[in-house]
DNA sequence: AGACAAATTCGATAAATATCGATATCATGG
DNA sequence: CCATGATATCGATATTTATCGAATTTGTCT
């Protein structure tokens, strides 16, 4: 939670139905995938990779050619800030129901 | 993480740096905030308004009245469903990371 | 009732963003 | 070298969104 900027950049880069499908479908491969394995998701091309690069830019997928074809792959430790951000906001509430129940 | 639409509204919601200040000082408050009592976010009144509006609607808070004040509250369960999505992705991860151990 | 305070809603505006088709870049195969 | 395929970039457009000040609603106090 430490900068709400970085993780309002986060959620914002996951905020887009399509660019979250495209973010899950690389996520979920495991491994490097190419651009032309990514399942549509009814968008042009040229969409695709709009989306494909503010996912890049929010460094939460990289990409590196391999002859004709960029493979793509999630960053694994991308999404930490914004585990420990829910985690953060978890023990808050936590603390409230406590409250509540002792009251 | 069931339904992508869902997850990506909950983004939204807090893509905004703003909103997401807002969400945080009443997620952390623990209990009921009077609007009043958030912490200035440097923006004008009614564009608090409208934020803690989007927080409403995508039911991160919820806010009921108490004579003059409106007092805000998180929903504790409200950020569960982004939590079932980063653990999904991390085992989708991990799963490549051991792969490429023993690779 | 009238004055004041808290919060929301309204109307306008400027900035950001998602989308497309067309074009460009890059690599490969004939 | 040219055609083809994969991906990225460009330019335009329509929609969404964040923001503000002004007006409105709701409630309290004298």
């Amino acid at each position: 939670m430490a900068d709400v900027h970085r993780a309002s950049r986060l959620f914002k880069a996951l905020s887009d139905p399509v660019r979250l499908e495209l973010y899950v479908a690389i996520a979920d491969r495991g491994g490097p995938i190419p651009v032309s394995d990514i399942p549509d998701v009814g968008v042009a091309q040229s969409t695709v990779s709009h989306h494909l690069r503010k996912l890049r830019e929010a460094e939460l997928i990289e990409g590196n050619r391999n002859g004709s074809w960029v493979h793509y792959r999630a960053v694994p430790t991308a999404l930490d800030s914004v585990a420990e951000f829910i985690e953060a906001r978890k023990s808050a509430t936590l603390t409230i129901v406590e409250a509540d129940e002792t009251a």
